[in-house]
RNA sequence: GGGCGCGUAGCUCAGUGGUAGAGCACACCCUUCACACGGGUGGGGUCGCAAGUUCAAUCCUUGCCGCGCCCA
């Protein structure tokens, strides 16, 4: 028997039981030796995260993929871990303390490192317990953390290479300073908002009584940070400025600092923009470095003027005023900073340009500053002003390790999907920058590099190595910096396989890896950098495909944000509606190239779907309807049998086409309208009342297809169903659906059938909707005829003998009596199937019968005084005015000699087809109009 | 400024060079023995605007308008 299920379906109940059952017997990845691999490395969530919506779609849709190649018989194999996430980790760590009045510096780097482990394991990594709740099928047994000893030698080993290939440098740059956390950050890890500021205009006096051709003794410059001119070493004018010609070469004396400065030319400075002079910071500012390299200041010789916490120090020439040494960059917490002191002075100094405005009186006015507008960058971790900083940091050389994975993708070794991200990903990836991989943080990979008394670096795996190197008299000092967390899950896809170790077995049959899903948030942070690095370190590209999903936005469209307060979380969802609805609306929404709007009610309809599956699951058992014992199609005769089989055949056709392209939204719906539309709205609609044994099969092997190929989207609620179907005969106990095998109908769509079912559902359908808009009571029997003259001698045998066939259904869903052939003696008792043919009494057309048309042919409905004739009419009138108005537009085409000529000839046939067909209509609903009266 | 994408039914979204689709919402009918988280039947769109290519444009091209994102 089968198990009975409940009356009602509850997510909740199932979940997880299954997940349970599931991860306890080894089921997300069965021993299957020989099998084909197929590899999905999930992107590491930070070991400090929760699961968002975010994670809930990128990993829903690797779940939908994994599960499926699970089901195909790959050997499948979903890496999970969680990354150590340097800056993000620390932070919590440090909150913590500070809460309790405490700090790291407290502590040594060791107990510090201690102390976030403790967390680490306490704490840490409570995504992972949600992504189970997603119902995510990973290979747990095989969890990762990019900190774990074999993950961080790798990581070390790279480094170490990395650096004697010489592409792995330290080098004097600008970097983006975080002065709140105080560490480098990424570019990327930059976010420019505007922010409303000033434009303040400074007189920068020439120096030995050189004057402008105007006889100005000064140049202006303007700012909108003008504390930076603290460690200004340069102005620079536009070379082919004719207004600074005569002053180019010469000094200029720096006000408050008095530092003799040279005037420069570089294509920098605009002459259409204010003065066309511009003041050159090259230690402060990402343009001028570039002009000041240019000028021929080396980066070791620039002037820095702010210390980690951006607050000002003496500059290597002395020149800082005392009273300025030790402000904050600008002003703070209600505090002036050197900003507004540096305006001050200027200003008492005269040399501060007023902004003149008139106001709305025509009275002139006097500002210190110009408001404007400014795009200012900030760390999208600490939230403070980003301080472009002179630093020794580690770099790798991007440019030369974008190289192939750049002609990969040109030459379809990788594929982008959806393309179109492909062009963001070249104009990236040609243009990258040396890339930062040193952090002034106390969690992570430290850097394995030594310098010695006099600074020398030695880049060795162990200490002793270095030591080695060095020499034995050196007294060596490892580099306090860790690395950037993304040099680290760049090694994802490999070094969790068990590389460097290429004989690893995992390695060996698991890489390259087959796709990988990703946000497109994380194209360069993550998916190039695995490029560069997989590319480059183990020589095959990383992966075959790159999918990338767009973000999920609150119901209004808005990015959600914790600021704004309209982050849905999953796990509510999952509460209310279960992980399967979840998930197919995750699926369902997922079309290329676009974001997901959130909206509740359509979660709503998936769980209402998974219910509906249920029921439909409830009534199979109720009447002996159970599991099936082969893969293949049961064999069938009947029509409806045939029929339904060829629905599974062409449903798992469009299926397996929308997953070979990622079409997750097209792969849904398919399963979905053939769950719904086809097996419950018409083939159980059509079985009822005829559970013979063939039809038992039939309907048990279609239960079993959709159970299958739903299993990817909603795994809950098909596994549930699976062993409840199964404790027939086979023994699914042992056979789980989530290793069962995919389809395998081995039928073939039956064209005859195929026809056959579908005139008994348009009939059907037809009858129906007469039925509702001419307002004939539901629970009515009603008789209808057609008109035997009308019909050839084969189609009037064929239409005999369907009635015949599907007299007791079309009784009892259309709530028909007979049909009569008029002209003819010919009466079919629909509801036993039953022909009499009294041919003496000549069946006729009643006189005010009504007719609808269904499949080709029209029927007419006898029923004086039951139909409502206004409402009647009016249905005609509007068949009649759109069948009329089509075929005028076709009259036209087809009296087009151009489109008779030049269209291709299929259009045209149609065309003159659609135009008989048209033209017949308006004369037949003419003629039922006119009977009516 | 450069790049990408979007604008189709009230809402959220598919889609196609040859009479426009889904889900939800809406209207009406149905307490039919799987399911009211249900069944049935409907109404509703000059497919952002304009020009061009074409026999034919919602679809291709160009421009414009509006919205969003990324980069500078």
């Amino acid at each position: 028997m089968t198990s009975e299920l409940s009356k009602t379906f509850d997510p909740a109940a199932i979940e997880q039981r299954w997940y349970s059952h599931w991860e306890k017997h080894g089921l997300f990845r069965p021993e299957r030796p020989d099998a084909a691999p197929y590899t999905i490395v999930n992107p590491p969530p930070n070991v400090t995260g929760s699961l968002h919506i975010g994670h809930a779609l990128d990993n829903t849709l690797q779940d939908i993929v994994i599960r499926y190649e699970r089901l195909r018989g790959k050997d499948a194999l979903w890496v999970v871990g969680t990354d150590h996430a340097g800056i993000a980790t620390q932070m919590v760590v440090e909150r913590q303390m500070e809460a309790r009045q405490d700090k790291r510096t407290n502590y040594t780097r060791e107990e510090f490192i201690a102390k976030v482990w403790e967390w680490k394991h306490e704490s840490g990594g409570t995504i992972t317990t949600q992504l189970r709740r997603l119902g995510c099928s990973m290979d747990w047994s095989r969890e990762q953390f990019t900190m774990d000893p074999h993950f961080s030698d790798a990581v070390m080993k790279v480094f170490v290479d990395l650096h004697a290939k010489g592409l792995i440098y330290r080098d004097k740059r600008l970097v983006n300073w975080d002065p709140k956390l105080k560490t480098a950050i990424s570019d990327l890890e930059v976010e420019t908002q505007e922010v409303k500021g000033s434009f303040w205009h400074f007189r920068y006096p020439l120096a030995d009584g050189v004057t402008l051709a105007d006889g100005r003794d000064y140049i202006e410059v303007a700012t909108t940070r003008p504390e930076t001119m603290l460690a200004d070493m340069a102005v620079a004018v536009h070379p082919t400025d004719e207004r600074y010609a005569s002053v180019v070469g010469k000094d200029i004396i720096l006000p408050i600092t008095g530092r003799r400065i040279k005037i420069v030319t570089d294509e920098h400075a605009d002459p259409e923009l204010g003065s066309g002079a511009v003041k050159i910071t090259p230690g402060h500012d990402f343009n001028d470095f570039e002009v000041g390299k240019r000028a021929g200041i080396a980066a070791g010789d620039m002037l820095n003027m702010l210390n980690g916490e951006a607050n000002v120090c003496q500059t290597a020439d002395g020149l800082v005023p005392d009273e300025f040494i030790g402000l904050h960059r600008f002003r703070r917490d209600k505090v002036d900073g050197a900003r507004e002191l540096v305006v001050a002075r200027m200003k008492e100094l005269g040399f501060l340009i007023p902004h003149v405005i008139k106001d709305k009186d025509g009275e002139t006015q006097e500002h210190d500053a110009e408001p404007r507008t400014i795009q200012t960058p900030f760390g999208d971790r600490g939230g403070v002003v980003i301080e472009p900083w002179l630093t020794d940091q580690w770099y790798v050389d991007a440019e030369t390790l974008a190289q192939a994975p750049i002609k990969a993708v040109r030459n379809g070794d990788i594929e982008i999907i959806p393309k179109s991200w492909e062009k963001t990903f070249f104009n990236w990836m040609e243009n990258i920058q040396p890339w930062c991989v040193s952090r002034q943080l106390w969690w992570g990979h430290q850097i394995p590099a030594w310098y010695d008394q006099n600074g020398q670096v030695f880049v060795a795996l162990t200490e002793a190595e270095a030591q080695a190197k060095a020499g034995a008299d050196a007294v060596l000092t490892r580099d306090s910096d860790v690395l950037d967390t993304w040099f680290s899950s760049a090694l994802w896809p490999f070094a969790t396989l068990g590389w460097p170790d290429e004989d690893a077995p995992l390695y060996q049959k698991h890489y390259p890896n087959d796709l990988l899903i990703s946000g497109f948030d994380i194209l360069f942070f993550w998916d190039a950098r695995m490029a560069m690095m997989g590319r480059h370190l183990t020589g095959e590209n990383p992966w075959k495909r790159l999918y990338l999903h767009g973000l999920v936005r609150a119901a209004d469209g808005a990015k959600m944000s914790k600021s704004k307060g309209n982050v849905v979380d999953p796990l509510g969802l999952i509460d209310q509606y279960g992980a399967d609805a979840l998930r197919f609306f995750m699926a369902a929404m997922e079309s290329q190239g676009r974001d997901i709007k959130m909206d509740d009610k359509r979660v709503e309809g998936y769980r209402n779907f998974a219910t509906k599956l249920w029921n439909a699951t409830r009534f199979c058992q109720a009447n002996g309807i159970g599991a099936s014992t082969t893969l293949e199609a049961a064999a069938a005769t009947s029509a409806v049998n045939r029929w339904i089989i060829g629905e599974v055949v062409e449903t798992l056709a469009s299926l397996d086409k929308a997953l070979a392209d990622l079409r997750f939204d097209a792969a849904a719906n398919t399963i979905y309208h053939f769950v719904w539309d086809n097996f419950c709205d018409w083939y159980i609609e059509l079985i009822k009342g005829n559970f013979d044994e063939e039809t038992r099969a039939v309907a048990g092997w279609v239960l079993d297809q959709i159970l299958v190929m739903l299993h990817p989207f909603m795994p809950f609620i098909t596994e549930e169903l699976w062993h409840a179907q199964g404790q027939i005969g086979s023994d699914r106990a042992d056979y789980p659906l989530i290793t069962a095998k995919w389809p395998e109908p081995a039928a073939q769509v039956d064209g005859a059938a195929k026809a056959e079912v579908e005139w008994l559902i348009a009939l059907l359908t037809s009858v129906r909707s007469f039925r509702a808009e001419t307002s004939i009571p539901p629970g009515l029997k009603i008789v209808m005829g057609l008109d035997r003259r009308k019909l050839t001698e084969g189609r009037f045998n064929e239409l005999a003998s369907l009635f015949v066939k599907h007299g007791p259904v079309l009784a009892r869903i259309g709530k028909l009596e007979a049909v009569e052939f008029f002209h003819t003696g010919v009466r079919i008792n629909l509801s036993d199937g039953q022909l009499e043919d009294r041919t003496e009494e000549r069946y006729v057309l009643p006189g005010s019968g009504s007719p609808f048309k269904a499949v080709g042919e029209e029927y007419i409905v006898g029923l004086e005084g039951l139909i409502d004739i206004d409402a009647e009419k009016a249905r005609l009138t509007k068949a009649l005015e759109a069948s009329a108005k089509e075929a005028k537009s076709l009259e036209g085409r087809l009296g087009n000699a151009n489109f008779v000529d030049r269209a291709k000839p299929e259009a045209v046939d149609k065309a003159k087809a659609d135009f008989a067909h048209h033209s017949a209509e308006v004369e037949r609903l003419q003629a039922a109009l006119e009977r009516l009266g």
